[in-house]
Formats: structure tokens, C-alpha cells, sequence
DNA sequence: CAGTGAGCGAGCTTCCGCTTGACTT
């Protein structure tokens, strides 16, 4: 049946699609009687946070989950909020068609959304699956024509996946608040890529380099040279007395040669005694070898490859890479861009081999077209290769594409076409140079030479290189034609030292490549991924390479601690294995998500990734019990690491430091640590020096009285200033002398903050004068800011300039007024909002230190995100305190119990909410400073809660 | 990570994958 005849019989059909550009084309073919919507990805999610779980699960305990954990892992959808405009239009294309075609991809996530739509729009006609993997007229109607059911079992598969995630993402989440710093995350896939760079981090940090020397000698045949026959040519020592010499691979990280490797290790002193006993030896070829050479060309682009040609030869990084390729798809220039599939459609290649011919010639064609098996193990292949749209490809220059859009196409545009050449062919020489030297030994060297002498593929394209040493293909290397037994002069023999180098530190475009090969992540996520660990301060760039902070150290240490299955490198793998028997109906969802959360007893799988547990032994421990007893989880000892010479770096609230000794103790030292310093490059000589020095961020002056220095500094409760006291300035004891320190005023910044206004701060508290009993009223700055006082009767003064302008006068008028109790009666509500119907109390609005609330006096309820006092209606009121009174005892009693645990824990608790208001102030103060400054305030301000480190 | 003098409301952070605009910088 063709689409025309069905369009023949009347009747409307609506075919939805994930892109918008994938709708437009496909239209195109369809032609009328079909209306083709796009659904714009998913539509459907798991609710992100509070905000968005329905009313009716508000109470549960799960809600914060979006699953319902006790009743077979439910999970709860919400239609996502960027995404209610489209399905209302979906749903209205729908009520005016008599047919409905899921056209999705054709992969584990494009059949759940298949599925999403149906269950939203619920359709009232019939509802066919239809599926392509090409985009051409003929593939598109031979879709329409056969479509089949809904795959539900693929369907669960992702259902399982996106459960998976979701409970591994947000319940190992808030272990690293309690735990290292708030607002961290880990997740199934970001927090494995994190530990891939502190394990090469950590690599680099045990390597000890080794030196080690060889010779280079210049040997000429003493013929004249040309193009294809050079006169001299450069050759390694390559053995001695037939012992191999050792080279920068025979050397283990350690700097140690490689166990068992029967290799000479040249040092400097014996290479020169070499070179000098070789200074006048006769030399003569040994051997000559010669082996064809042929190389093939490379698979035409997939998502990852792209971003790493684009990285080596454009410097573009991933995001850039797919922003411009968005457009370029976009605009009909490419198909598209997210894809694990090498696979070329027939029209594809046809095109491919046209180009070839006509800009190559038929002699650079390949007699039957190139097939290229996805060598990808977890590719899902619902796309076909990145590659120039359409039957006939577009010459870079035809398009009218320029810059970034040209460079990407003209890559992307050779990629394809060389990908349909012939091989290159060639000749790879190596030759042998003997000699011996005046002490009776005998030297070898040897060097090789390519020659390429049908480019093939080469011509239209070369693959660039990670390692800027590394040679490129089409390279070539001539040697002279030298034959067996041929006399060698050796115009010079030089020693060369080499060291061996640390393993490189990623790259995005490697860390990406890295990732692909371990089937973590997915064409549409990589860019992102980069994203999240940079936002999260896991890594950070240092020109292209991706440096792990400390934060990410101490992150990845408690993960591999006490979560190591989840941090497994093979977890993903395993996981994609359970999922596909899933997809094939082997295997259920709920048990596997049930031994994965609950742990062991639960019926399921033989192995695989529902065992969140350590895998270090026999018990299989689920998810749920790892999160819940934290107990275990020594914050402390997670984020810590020897440097060495009893010095410890430590991973606090505030960023990374260095500390030696107990803290109180005499010879206690602590400094800052560098936020972008790069970890591989704390060594014990720089920790020393950091030590050593006072980390004083801004050197104020000197104090004209006592000559110390004034600094100011960024400290927990803000930006301050304090004097350095000389060096042997006893800090314990009888004789203890304090350093005066005082916090800024709002009105000042760390940046411009001059030695006067230390030194004026420096002065308080100020005697105001005494009132009339001779009791003294002083003046100074405190932890709610600008107050009075006089002795244990104190008042807020309204601004820090009061500080120092106020008079006797004003004081004693400010104490004849009797004592505000707190800041309640001191601000009169925002709103009033009438009675409450269940207390029966009135209800207004009140501003707070968590901003405003609503309250009737005994329940208090702080308004969300999306509320604001201007709109905010009675109704509204009333709902959220009725909300906060369900809830509210649960947490209350929660609380207490943590009281109950140790006083010291209730005074740290008390500490960390002193902390917070300090810092909230700081934030205000800081509008002029740097952006840099203004983000680590707002970490600040946010780290407060439970502090369980770093004391 | 400096050290102070009240009294009193928490809520939110976070995952991975599928798609584009609509925003601001």
C-alpha cells in the first residue's frame, strides 16, 4: 500500500518524530494526508525535585525520588515543563487525525518515548510503531507501509535504566553533602569519569622519571643526494654486542626498568665512552628490510570521532564541536550528529563514490564500496554516520558555509568521501648500520623509512594525532638506497639523554574516547558529561588537558571506599547486559532493581550491575543499606592525603589546605592550598613553602605603632583583617598575645579596603562615653552586625557607620527605649493574608533569614521557589502551612535524635548556623569583588548545614 | 581556616538521556 492510496481513501495521519529538522524533511516525502510533528526528545520525566512530585505523593517518603521504592520501584511521571506546549499541540494534531505513527528512533530510548506519547496523548485511533534508519523517500514510505507493535519489553529496559539512575544519582548524592560539601553529585557515569582522571592523576604522581642515553649517529654514503635518494640519513644505536638498548618503553612507572628486560641501560657516562670509541670506527650496512606498507582508510565520523578530529585539527571542544554541527544539521548540510554508527546508507556510499571519481579519478576508487561493522559494543545504531546530507554531497566550496560551520563540514565532507578510497600502499625500510668501536665492542644502529607509493585515501584525508610526537600517516621517510655490506661514513655520533615521560592527562576529546570504549555515556550526553564534572569542580582546564581538584580526589576516595561496585569501571557494561536480557524478556525489572536497591535476598540476577555492594566479598549489599548507615564513612579520613614529611593535605569545606601536626598544638601548621593547583604538582618542597609563609591574600601596610603587618583575608565568616605578629610571638600561654582582627564593613571589599580602614576597624570596640551610673557604652561590629553595648545589655545599631559616628547622646537615648526582643517585632509583616481555616489564626507573610514565610503564629512555612509576596494568594497561604503541619513533627523528632548523639556534635551544630548567617552577610559585600570571588561566597553561604569533617 | 551579642521559619542541592529554542553573558 502506498502512501498516495491511503491518502486516496481520506483520513488524516499524524507522524511524530524526535527532531524538528528530521519532521521537516520527512514531510517532504510524506507529502499530504500526513501531518509530521516533531516531539522534541523525551516529553516525559521523572520529577526533578520537590517542586515537581504531584500533591498527592507529597507526604511519601520516596517523593523525593520520583520512584516509589516500596511498591515495585512505580516510577511517577511528570510531563517535562519545557515540554507542555508541545504536547498540548501534539495532542490537538491528534483530536484532527485518524491515525497515529510513533516514528521515534528506532533504539532503547526512541521506544520509551514512542511509549510516553502514547501514554499522554492517549490516542482514540489506532496507534502504529513505524521505524527507518535512513532518511530517503523510498526508506521513508517503506516505513509507513510496514509498521509494527510497540516493543513494551525494550520499553522496560529504559524504564530500568532511568530508574537505576535516578536512585544511584540521588542517593549517593547527598552521602557527599553530608559528607565532603554540599551540592556535589555522583551518577553512574560522571562519577566514573571523574575517578578515569584522578586515576591518571594518581599515575602521574607515583611516576618517577628515568633517564636514560643513547647515540645518534649521521651516516653518508658519500653520493650526492636528490629527491629520491637523500646522501645521508640519521640512524639510532639500537644494540651492543647484540644486547638491545633500553628505550623509554623499557622503563616501568617507577622509573625502574621493567622486570625482566634484557636490555643495556646506557647512562650519560657510557654513552659518551661510546661515542668517543666509536669516533673513529669504519661502519657498513648490516641489513636492509623491506615490507610493504598499506594502510585503510578510517571509519567515516561518529559522534566521538567527531569531537576527536575536531579537537586535534580545529581545537574545538566538545560542546563547540556539537553546537556548530547542530546548525549544520540543522540547516540540510549533515545528517545527524549524535550517533554511534559508522554505517553508510546505499545513497550514502553511491555519492561517496561518485565524489571520488570525479575528484580523484576512477583509479583511486575501490572496485566494491567499503563496509564499515560498528565497532562500537554498546552502540544502539539507530542513525546512520555523521556525513554530508543527501545523494549528492556538497563540496565544501558549494555550500557558502563559512568559518567554524565550513571548517566542520570540510572535515566531515573528506572524512565520508576518503572513507569510499582505495588503501594507501607503500614501502616501510628498515636498515642496520654496523660498526666497532675501538674498545672491541660492537655497535648497532638502525633506522627506517616509509614510502608511500599510492596515496589512496591519504589524498583526500589524514587523522590527526593525541600525542604531537606522533608521526601522521602520510608521512613519509626516505632513506638512501643503500645495499647489504655497503661502506658507511659516520660524519658524527652524538650521545642523547632522554627522560621518560608521565602519562598525558586527559583531554575532553580523550576522556570522551575513553569513555566510549567503556560504554559509558551516550552520543547525546558526552559533551555534557565534560560539562557536569567542570561545573561540580571535579575537574578543571588547564590549556586542553582536564586537571582533577583535590575536591575530586576526595570525592572519588570515598566512592571507591565505600561504593565501590558503583564506581566499577565494568558497572555501565554489566548494567547494559542485564538491561539488553531485560529487552529480550529474560530477565525482569522489578527483581534486578530490587537486588540492586535492597541488596542481597532479592531474586534476580546471577551478577551483573544490580550488586551495588563493594564486590569485595561474599555479601551483596544493596544500595539502600550503603546510604543508610553512614556511620561508617569517615569524612575525615576520606579527605585526607599524606604528602609527606608529616605533612597531611586535607579536603575541607572551604577548599583544599595543607596541615602539619595536631591542631592546638604548638607546632600546628595549616595554609591554603591553591584552588587550581594541579595535584600531581603538590610535592613536599612546595607544601613546605606554603607552610612556611603567611597566606595573607591582600598586604594592607604596616601599622605606624607596632610596625606589624595589616593583611585582609577571606575567612569562614567573610572578608577581615588581622595584623602578623612577629615571628616568636608566644600564641598560647600566660604570655599569649592575639592578633587583632576585625571583619569588614559591608560598604568595603577585600580588593579595596585600604590600611586606614583596617587599622580604624582594628580600633574597636569604640567607648561611646558612660551613662550616668559610670557604666562604659562601647560600639563595635558582631556576628548580626553593628551593635551597643553596655555591659551585658547590648543593642543593634541600624548602620556600621554608627560604629564610629554615634554619640553619647544617641546611645543613652537607644537604651531609655526598652529591649526589642528579636527581629519579629522589630519588622512588620509583608502581607496579610486572613485567617487560616484550619487554625483559625491569621496569616501574613513575614521576611526572614531564609526570606519570606508565611505563618499564623505557630506554623511556619517559608515560600517556594515559584511563590513570590507580591501574588501570593490566601489559598496559597493556607496550602503551604496545611503542607508544613503534615509534615513537620517527622523532622523535628529527626533532629533531636541527631542532638541526642554527642554534645560536641550539638556545638558544631551550632557553630555551622553561626557560620551561615556571618557568611550570608558576606555575600552583600561582595557585589564589586571579582566573579570568581562572588561564586566562592555563594559556596560559602551554601556550606553550611551538617558538618561532619574537617574540626 | 577569626571571634563576637539576639532568637527563631527551612528548603534545596543531586541523576542520565532525548531533543531545541529562549534566555542572558
Amino acid at each position: 500500500m502506498s502512501p498516495t492510496s491511503e491518502t486516496a481513501q481520506g483520513g488524516r495521519r499524524l507522524v511524530i518524530v524526535e527532531s524538528p529538522a528530521k519532521a521537516k524533511t520527512i514531510k517532504g516525502y510524506l507529502g499530504p494526508g500526513y501531518v509530521v510533528e516533531a516531539s522534541v526528545g523525551h516529553i516525559r520525566d521523572l520529577p526533578n525535585g520537590a517542586a515537581e512530585v504531584p500533591a498527592k505523593y507529597k507526604g511519601e517518603s520516596w517523593a523525593r525520588l520520583g520512584v516509589n521504592v516500596e511498591a515495585d520501584f512505580q516510577p511517577i511521571y511528570v510531563v517535562n515543563h519545557d515540554k507542555k506546549d508541545q504536547v498540548k499541540k501534539l495532542k490537538e494534531l491528534l483530536a484532527e487525525s485518524d491515525e497515529l505513527f510513533l516514528a521515534t528512533d528506532e533504539d532503547r530510548e526512541g521506544e520509551a518515548i514512542a511509549w510516553h506519547l502514547q501514554e499522554v496523548l492517549k490516542p482514540k485511533v489506532p496507534v502504529r510503531r513505524m521505524v527507518f534508519h535512513e532518511i530517503t523517500k523510498d526508506a521513508i514510505r517503506e516505513a509507513v507501509a510496514n509498521p509494527r507493535e510497540l516493543n513494551q519489553k525494550l520499553v522496560d529496559a529504559q524504564e530500568t535504566r532511568r530508574i537505576l539512575d535516578r536512585l544511584y544519582g540521588y542517593e549517593v548524592s547527598p552521602v557527599l553533602w553530608k559528607k565532603v560539601m554540599p551540592r556535589l553529585s555522583a551518577g553512574r557515569v560522571q562519577s566514573v569519569a571523574t575517578r578515569l582522571v584522578v586515576e591518571r592523576e594518581r599515575e602521574r604522581i607515583a611516576f618517577s622519571s628515568a633517564e636514560y642515553w643513547d647515540l645518534t649517529g649521521t651516516f653518508s654514503t658519500g653520493r650526492s643526494s636528490d629527491a629520491s635518494d637523500p646522501g645521508s640519513f640519521t640512524a639510532r644505536l639500537s644494540s651492543v654486542d647484540g644486547r638491545r638498548v633500553a628505550q623509554g618503553r623499557d622503563f616501568g612507572p617507577n622509573g625502574r626498568l621493567k622486570e625482566g628486560a634484557q636490555v643495556l641501560h646506557l647512562d650519560e657516562a657510557n654513552a659518551r665512552a661510546l661515542a668517543d670509541a666509536l669516533a673513529q670506527s669504519s661502519f657498513s650496512v648490516r641489513s636492509v628490510e623491506s615490507k610493504p606498507y598499506r594502510r585503510s582508510p578510517y571509519a567515516p565520523f561518529r559522534t566521538t570521532t567527531l569531537q576527536q578530529e575536531a579537537s586535534r585539527k580545529l581545537g574545538m571542544g566538545a560542546k563547540a564541536t556539537m553546537q556548530v554541527a547542530q546548525k549544520l544539521y540543522e540547516n540540510g548540510f549533515i545528517t545527524y550528529m549524535r550517533t554511534d554508527s559508522t554505517t553508510l546508507s546505499e545513497t550514502a556510499i553511491a555519492a561517496a563514490r561518485a565524489q571520488v571519481t570525479q575528484l580523484y579519478g576512477a583509479g583511486y576508487l575501490p572496485d566494491k564500496p567499503r563496509v564499515y561493522a560498528g565497532k562500537v559494543k554498546n552502540a544502539q545504531e539507530a542513525h546512520e554516520a555523521i556525513r554530508p546530507s543527501g545523494d549528492r554531497f556538497r563540496t565544501p566550496a558549494e555550500t557558502g558555509l563559512t568559518g567554524e560551520q565550513f571548517r566542520l563540514y570540510e572535515l566531515i565532507w573528506k572524512r565520508t568521501v576518503a572513507s569510499q578510497m582505495k588503501d594507501a600502499t607503500g614501502d616501510s625500510v628498515t636498515v642496520r648500520i654496523a660498526g666497532r668501536a675501538s674498545d672491541g665492542r660492537d655497535a648497532e644502529f638502525s633506522a627506517s623509512g616509509k614510502t608511500i607509493t599510492f596515496h589512496g585515501f591519504l589524498k583526500a584525508y589524514v587523522e590527526g594525532a593525541d600525542d604531537p610526537n606522533a608521526e601522521l600517516d602520510d608521512r613519509e621517510r626516505r632513506l638512501p638506497q643503500v645495499a647489504e655490506g655497503e661502506a658507511l661514513t659516520a660524519e658524527e655520533i652524538s650521545a642523547d639523554g632522554h627522560a621518560t615521560k608521565p602519562p598525558a592527562r586527559y583531554t575532553e576529546a580523550t576522556l570522551v574516547k575513553e569513555l566510549e570504549e567503556r560504554e559509558i555515556g551516550r552520543p547525546s550526553t558526552y559533551a555534557s558529561i565534560i560539562g557536569t564534572i567542570l561545573d561540580r569542580g571535579y575537574v578543571f582546564k588547564k590549556g586542553t588537558a582536564l586537571v582533577p581538584s583535590f575536591l575530586s580526589f576526595a570525592v572519588v576516595n570515598l566512592l571507591e571506599k565505600h561504593f565501590g561496585r558503583l564506581v566499577d569501571y565494568d558497572f555501565t557494561a554489566a548494567m547494559e547486559e542485564d538491561l539488553d536480557r531485560i529487552a529480550r524478556g529474560e530477565a525482569q525489572a522489578v527483581p534486578w532493581l530490587r537486588r540492586f536497591y535492597f541488596g542481597e535476598g532479592a531474586e534476580g540476577l546471577a551478577g551483573g550491575a544490580a550488586d551495588a555492594g563493594n564486590g569485595d566479598g561474599d555479601h551483596l549489599g544493596g544500595l539502600k543499606e550503603l546510604v543508610t548507615d553512614l556511620g561508617a564513612i569517615d569524612a575525615r579520613e576520606v579527605s585526607s592525603f599524606p604528602v609527606g614529611s608529616g605533612i597531611v593535605l586535607r579536603v575541607g569545606r572551604y577548599g583544599p589546605y595543607v596541615e602539619r601536626g595536631e591542631k592546638d598544638a604548638e607546632d600546628h601548621q595549616r595554609a591554603d592550598v591553591p584552588e587550581d593547583l594541579a595535584p600531581d604538582e603538590l610535592t613536599v618542597e612546595y607544601a613546605e613553602e606554603l607552610l612556611a609563609k603567611p597566606s595573607g591574600d591582600f598586604e594592607l601596610g604596616h601599622d605606624p605603632r607596632t610596625g606589624h603587618l595589616i593583611v585582609a583575608k577571606d575567612g569562614r565568616y567573610g572578608p577581615y583583617v588581622t595584623e602578623v605578629l612577629p615571628e616568636g610571638t608566644p600564641k598560647t600561654g600566660k604570655n599569649a598575645v592575639k592578633a587583632r582582627t576585625a571583619s569588614l564593613f559591608k560598604s568595603m571589599s577585600l580588593d579595596t579596603v585600604t590600611l586606614d580602614d583596617a587599622l580604624r576597624l582594628m580600633s574597636l570596640p569604640r567607648v561611646v562615653g558612660t551613662d550616668p551610673e559610670g557604666v562604659e557604652i562601647t560600639a563595635q561590629n558582631g556576628r548580626y552586625g553593628p551593635y551597643l553595648k553596655k555591659g551585658t545589655d547590648s543593642r543593634s545599631l541600624e548602620s556600621e557607620d554608627q560604629i564610629f559616628s554615634i554619640t553619647l547622646e544617641e546611645a543613652l537615648a537607644i537604651y531609655a527605649q526598652p529591649k526589642q526582643r528579636g527581629r519579629a517585632a522589630a519588622k512588620p509583616p509583608l502581607k496579610e493574608l486572613g485567617t487560616d481555616p484550619v487554625s483559625g489564626r491569621p496569616v501574613v507573610v513575614k521576611d526572614g533569614r531564609f526570606g519570606p514565610y508565611v505563618t499564623d503564629g505557630e506554623t511556619n512555612a517559608t515560600l517556594r521557589r515559584d511563590d513570590d509576596v507580591e501574588t501570593v494568594t490566601p489559598e496559597r497561604g493556607y496550602e503551604l502551612l496545611a503542607e508544613k503541619r503534615a509534615k513537620g513533627p517527622a523532622k523535628k523528632t529527626a533532629k533531636k535524635a541527631t542532638a541526642k548523639k554527642t554534645t560536641a556534635k550539638k556545638t558544631a551544630a551550632k557553630k555551622t548556623a553561626a557560620k551561615k548567617t556571618a557568611a550570608k552577610k558576606t555575600t552583600a559585600t561582595k557585589t564589586t569583588a571579582a566573579k570568581t570571588a562572588a561564586k566562592k561566597a555563594t559556596a560559602k553561604k551554601t556550606a553550611a548545614a551538617v558538618k561532619t569533617n574537617d574540626e
